[in-house]
DNA sequence: CGTATTTGACCTGCGC
DNA sequence: GCGCAGGTCAAATACG
């Protein structure tokens, strides 16, 4: 996968969850016991919805948990060992196939669940659970709100920059240390009115190359107009286009990013991104050549990557 | 001067 | 109950 591929994949994968079908996908998920583990059959769906099952599982095996951030293991670092030899190849990873050679390693999504949200959040790292008694908050957030479904998409990438453009206009509104890790962990919030996107950003500790970035909620605008030069301009019209003209989930797109030739017929007609993908799409490009490429997609990685290989107990 | 960032304080959840 | 860690707020500061 190049730069701009990425590029391309990166803003799909956070304008994504406008479609109807993704929030159906993670509701289903979100609803089912921490426990379950699908492995009667493992389609690419499978494993982000046992994913999303084990939010807190992937937030450690990526190293988002400061308590398990040693995790960011040797396949990840053969990874980018291979990144760093300019190998832009991509090689999917499914659930038949360890990693071997890759610039992208998995996705992740999920999202908060009322019920699930203990579960999920050991360590209450949901936006919406805070209320100040004190301090009111300032996106006037109520109980109902809060207990709003906010999908999730991380990722690591390549990069040596910590915030990767995106297209939307972020605030910082955080920053803090992260626990066994000499890198702080950043907070945004898509600065569109009424838009309750947040991303978080932290650099890997494991492989300080690497950037962690991980998406909360969806965009319930365009992309803006304003952002470096009218971005959106950048992008092709059918960006825009409806949900139903949109890859129907994330990992659809993603697999295609990721591994087109290895997709069949079926699954090829279930992606419509690669209509959404002109061979020219690269609005950062410039910007990030040589900079930014995307190694790891949370997600997948549980259920495809043998769990020795993703944890190395200290 | 308006906007974005920085940063210490504060809140919440969790484990002991 | 206490301490820790993650997440957020908001005043101060920086920046264009």
């Amino acid at each position: 996968m190049s730069e701009h591929e990425f590029r391309d994949f990166y803003y799909h994968a956070s304008t994504m969850f406008h479609n109807d079908h993704v929030d159906d996908m993670f509701r289903v998920s979100s609803s089912v016991s921490v426990d379950h583990h699908p492995s009667s059959y493992m389609s690419f769906t499978d494993c982000l919805h046992s994913s999303v099952d084990e939010y807190g599982s992937l937030e450690k095996a990526f190293g988002l948990s400061p308590s398990s951030s040693e995790v960011f293991s040797s396949p990840i670092e053969g990874l980018n060992q291979t990144t760093n030899q300019q190998s832009s190849e991509v090689m999917a990873i499914t659930p038949n196939s360890s990693i071997s050679s890759s610039s992208t390693e998995a996705a992740y999504c999920e999202e908060d669940s009322e019920k699930n949200n203990k579960d999920n959040q050991p360590k209450g790292s949901d936006d919406g659970s805070k209320e100040s008694p004190k301090k009111g908050m300032k996106g006037a957030k109520k109980k109902d709100e809060r207990k709003q479904k906010e999908p999730r998409f991380a990722f690591v990438t390549k990069s040596e920059v910590d915030h990767l453009e995106d297209g939307y206009r972020w605030r910082k509104y955080g920053q803090k240390a992260v626990k066994n890790s000499p890198y702080p962990r950043s907070y945004y919030r898509c600065t569109t009115q009424k838009c309750t996107v947040k991303k978080r950003v932290e650099r890997s500790f494991q492989d300080p190359s690497t950037v962690i970035t991980t998406y909360e909620g969806q965009h319930n605008h365009p992309l803006p107009t304003t952002l470096r030069g009218n971005a959106a301009a950048l992008f092709p019209p059918s960006m825009f286009a409806p949900a139903t003209a949109r890859p129907s989930f994330p990992h659809e797109l993603f697999m295609q990013m990721a591994a087109p030739h290895q997709m069949n017929n079926q699954q090829a007609n279930g992606v419509a991104a690669a209509s959404m993908f002109g061979e020219n799409f690269s609005p950062y490009h410039h910007q990030y050549h040589h900079h930014h490429r995307q190694v790891s997609d949370y997600g997948l990685l549980q259920d495809m990557v043998p769990s020795r290989f993703l944890k190395h107990e200290p």
